[in-house]
RNA sequence: GGAGGGGUACUCAAGCGGUCAACGAGGGCAGACUGUAAAUCUGUUGGCUCAGCCUUCGUAGGUUCGAAUCCUACCCCCUCCA
């Protein structure tokens, strides 16, 4: 069994907070399992790597010997959506969870060990409470500390509104700790305030308060917002390795070392030996490419990674085609279609307006070559790999009807 | 229930009868330079059968030769009072 105070410093190993690390040491003193617990919306089960820093420190847990508690959040799902502005977001039907909580484990199970995981769905307990058992719920907690909550805060400063469903949340979250009887629960920064809703309704219910942990919130490609999948700045866990590869290189200097810290499972004293070598003037990228490899192989195979790696090399230091590509194959009438049509039936771009900008940049090239026209047709039996930008390509091939 | 403020493109935010597909900023995309990095510079950012045309300024009507701009009704958000 590791010491207690080294599994204290690899479980603080780019945690934000631990709340409270003399409670969390007790628990472990007791070399008992531990249960740690995780809540996940089971509206999105299309995982990015932002997701995995919270999942990569509950392997860690468990690598530690401990009980990992996979909670779906099922229940608030099936409620809607808890973000006030966009109110219409569709409710979930029971085979839409069914279906995106296989796809979860699925993914998550990639990087955690099945049989030390727990997978539990809220609505176990929450459909069984009655309208009485909610309102007394809500009476554990006030109007004055939910507005303590920074999102609540802002938006009640700035005159948005907050619907009162919004308050249950967090109390709905927090019971379910008090349901699971977690000894620790994991979340992002963001999720503080639900995380400690918990403790204390751990507390009023007579169970002992649960250590909270927050791991930050990992930054998306662009190194300012959050990775989400609707900013469009994630690298999703599904991706090809191809893809990855190309979002990972394309992370800022900067940001690498975060992805480091975050994503990597190399020790600490590792990644500062990279840089270190970087002061000494090894190419930055270099060490991108033992990052991009990492990631890949965990969510792929290292065969894979190694292809993606030489693929990557190809293309953008030698400027060579891909490999991989989509291929598309439309059919034309005898006239032929113009350019920026087929562009836009290989989805290479959005509208055929976008199409024409793009070619008026110089961004679109057929086998290589600029266009510089715009209006050119191409006709039944043109068969050419188009390029728009840097990273889109398709080969495509033009049919008589 | 009463009084007032407000809803403009991805976001913020100008415009308040014509020159508005709509200033500006951010973001995005593209080009140059590179390590598909950052920084910088440049261009672009509704759609189409693209030197032209069509549809956009909460929704629906109306006034006008002409409306994002004026009028009416409705919807939504916020503030104060009750």
């Amino acid at each position: 069994m590791i010491k207690v105070q080294e599994a204290m410093d690899l479980i603080a190993r780019g945690a934000d907070e631990i709340l409270v690390e003399a409670e969390l040491k007790k628990k472990l003193e007791t070399g008992k399992p531990l249960r740690i617990k995780a809540g996940f919306d089971p509206t999105a089960p299309d995982l990015h790597l932002g997701h995995t820093v919270l999942i990569n420190k509950l392997r860690q847990f468990q690598q530690l010997g401990h009980k990992v508690v996979f909670l779906i959040g099922d229940f608030t799902g099936m409620i809607g959506d808890p973000s006030g502005k966009s109110a219409t977001r569709p409710p979930l039907t029971r085979e839409q969870i069914k279906e995106n909580s296989e796809t979860y484990q699925q993914q998550i199970f990639k990087i955690l060990d099945p049989d030390e995981t727990e997978v539990a769905f809220n609505s176990s307990w929450m459909d069984k409470m009655g309208a009485a058992d909610i309102i007394r719920l809500a009476s554990n907690y006030t109007v004055a500390r939910m507005l303590e909550r920074d999102d609540f805060n802002k938006r009640y400063k700035s005159n948005q509104s907050i619907a009162i469903h919004e308050f249950l949340y967090p109390l709905v979250q927090g019971y379910d700790s008090v349901a699971l009887d977690a000894d620790v629960e994991l979340g992002g920064t963001d999720q503080k305030f639900n995380l400690l809703v918990g403790r204390q309704l751990q507390e009023t219910h007579g169970k002992a308060p649960q250590v909270v942990l927050t791991m930050p919130i990992l930054e998306g490609l662009d190194g300012v917002q959050k990775m989400s999948k609707s900013l469009g700045n994630y690298i999703g866990i599904d991706e090809p390795a191809n893809e990855m590869f190309g979002k990972i290189m394309s992370v800022s200097d900067d940001l690498m070392w975060r992805y480091f810290e975050l994503l990597s499972f190399r020790s600490l004293d590792e990644i500062n030996g990279f840089k270190q070598k970087i002061d000494e003037g090894e190419n930055p990228r270099d060490i991108k490419f033992l990052l991009a490899e990492e990631i890949i192989t965990r969510f792929h195979d290292a065969k894979a990674a190694e292809a993606a790696q030489a693929d990557f090399i190809n293309r953008f230091s030698n400027n060579a085609i891909p490999d991989d590509m989509p291929e598309v194959d439309i059919n034309v009438t005898i006239d032929g279609m113009a350019i920026a049509n087929v562009l836009k039936e290989t989805g290479l771009v959005n509208s055929t307006s976008d199409a024409h900008r793009m070619i008026k940049q110089g961004a679109v090239k057929i086998d290589g070559e600029r266009v510089e026209v715009s209006k050119q047709v191409l006709k039944a039996g043109f068969s050419a790999v188009l390029q728009v930008g840097k990273r889109k390509f398709a080969r495509v091939t033009l049919n008589n009807e």
